[in-house]
RNA sequence: GGAUGGGUGCCCGAGAGGUUAAAGGGGGCGGUCUGUAAAAUCGCUGGCUAGCGCCUACGUUGGUUCGAAUCCAACCCCAUCCA
């Protein structure tokens, strides 16, 4: 068993920001004397089941306080996201019916488990607390924050200056997830550093129930494919942990080569001087497929990931075709088809506008040869098709 | 409740009776190049049609007009100031 010193320095790792070390090294000692776990929180939104490399960044923490036998309760936020964080106020939420929600944590702790240990999680839903509260409850919640307070936060204060509407029960969600903090008297809470805020509020409320405050770890936002924006499934720049490994590896491989540091320190734990180092050594496309091999070793083994490379050098640094390809369903073998039928028939292709725009600029190729948009050509069984530079499909009769 | 300014395509934003599927930018997609990187460069970016063309789209609903994103009316929504 590690002493308390040790913990402490493994869990700070990787880290962005602790609030504090030293309460964090308190409640461990503690803990440690008298054999209680610390209750760990991290609150999920259930909006997005699709758990991607993004979110395994907190996961991963999550898991080293597992290791060190402590309790990790997953907070569904079913009240809460009926507001929305007001971080993405983009879309109106919709309401969640029980069945959703239940659909969504079941499928949220099925992807968790291949990064945590899933008997052991706790699973709680904010509106066991929440939904009861009568008026007076929630006056009496309010009344712990000043609109001050709660106007400081930066999306708050952006959108007041921007004159982009925020609405009253908007200024409540801090309050609500402070308050999850409470009921379940969190001793440690996770999130992303764009957290800080509603952390830092829990803490606040916590004492002003009686509670002696948790400990905000803020771990940094991992940013998308697209090298820019935070990874997100509504900006179609991640990486799910539930894609097919060969996918997984390609679109780690898209990513620019200024992230793969950093993507390495934070997916793999690795050490930020030996990566950069090897950036200077190596040729960097190399270092990538390294990266993307580990990354996707993790999740699928060893076999998978090693396929996989094989699978990418044949395809885009031979130039060959892949052995795997998505199948489409050939209505008749052989068939004669106009080249735009065939384009609009494929997955991903939204229209026969979008067909024509692809034959147009030459981006569609059959059996090897590329095809023009009055071609008439003859797919049989087996035949494939590339359209651009990365979707191939394959034929197959029923 | 009053005054003022606004609501345009995925996003930002121009347009103020016809030549407007709507400038420009961003994003996305595709071609060349390459390492499924970056940079560069060219092109595409509502739907249906082989094509003439047709349909849908500038907050909503009506109206004026040969013709409306553009004018009128009512309504809905947002911001700012006043109460």
């Amino acid at each position: 068993m590690l002493d308390v010193d040790q913990q402490l320095h493994w869990l700070m790792q990787g880290t962005e920001d602790v609030v504090s070390p030293s309460l964090l090294r308190d409640k461990l000692e503690k803990s440690q004397q008298t054999g209680v776990p610390l209750r760990i929180k991290l609150g999920v939104d259930p909006t997005a089941p699709d758990i991607h490399l993004g979110h395994t960044v907190v996961l991963e923490k999550l898991r080293q306080f597992q290791e060190l036998g402590h309790d990790v309760i997953f907070l569904v936020g079913d009240m809460t996201g009926r507001i929305g964080d007001p971080t993405d106020r983009a879309s109106t939420r919709k309401q969640l019916s029980a069945e959703d929600v239940k659909e969504f944590s079941q499928s949220y702790v099925e992807q968790a488990r291949k990064i945590l240990d899933s008997d052991r999680l706790i699973l709680h839903y904010n509106s066991e607390w929440l939904e009861p509260m009568r008026l007076t409850d929630i006056i009496r919640l309010m009344a712990q924050i000043t609109v001050a307070r709660i106007l400081e936060r930066d999306d708050f204060h952006n959108r007041l200056t921007e004159h982009v509407p925020i609405y009253l029960h908007e200024l409540l969600y801090p309050l609500m997830q402070a308050y999850d903090s409470v009921a379940l008297r969190a001793d440690v809470e996770l999130g992303g550093t764009d957290q800080r805020f509603n952390i830092m509020t829990a803490r606040q409320i916590q004492e002003a129930f009686g509670l002696p405050p948790e400990v905000g770890m803020f771990l940094p936002i991992l940013e998308g494919t697209d090298g820019v924006r935070r990874m997100g499934k509504s900006l179609g720049n991640y990486v799910g942990i539930n894609e097919p490994a060969p996918e997984m590896f390609g679109k780690i491989m898209s990513i620019p080569d200024i992230l793969i540091t950093r993507w390495a320190v934070l997916l793999l734990g690795e050490d930020a001087e030996k990566w950069n180092y090897r950036l200077e050594a190596e040729n960097p496309r190399d270092v990538k497929a390294d990266l993307a091999h580990r990354i996707t070793t993790r999740f699928w083994g060893q076999q998978s990931a090693d396929a996989s490379l094989e699978q990418f050098n044949r395809t885009f640094r031979e130039h060959q075709v892949p052995d795997d390809m998505p199948m489409v369903e050939l209505p008749d073998d052989p068939w004669h088809v106009s080249a735009i039928e065939l384009v609009a028939r494929l997955p991903e292709i939204p229209s026969k506008q979008q067909a024509r725009r692809m034959l147009q600029q030459g981006a569609v190729t059959v059996d090897g040869s590329k095809i023009g948009m009055t071609d008439t050509v003859e797919v049989r069984n087996g035949s494939w098709v590339r359209v651009g530079r990365r979707h191939y499909y394959r034929f197959r009769t029923k």
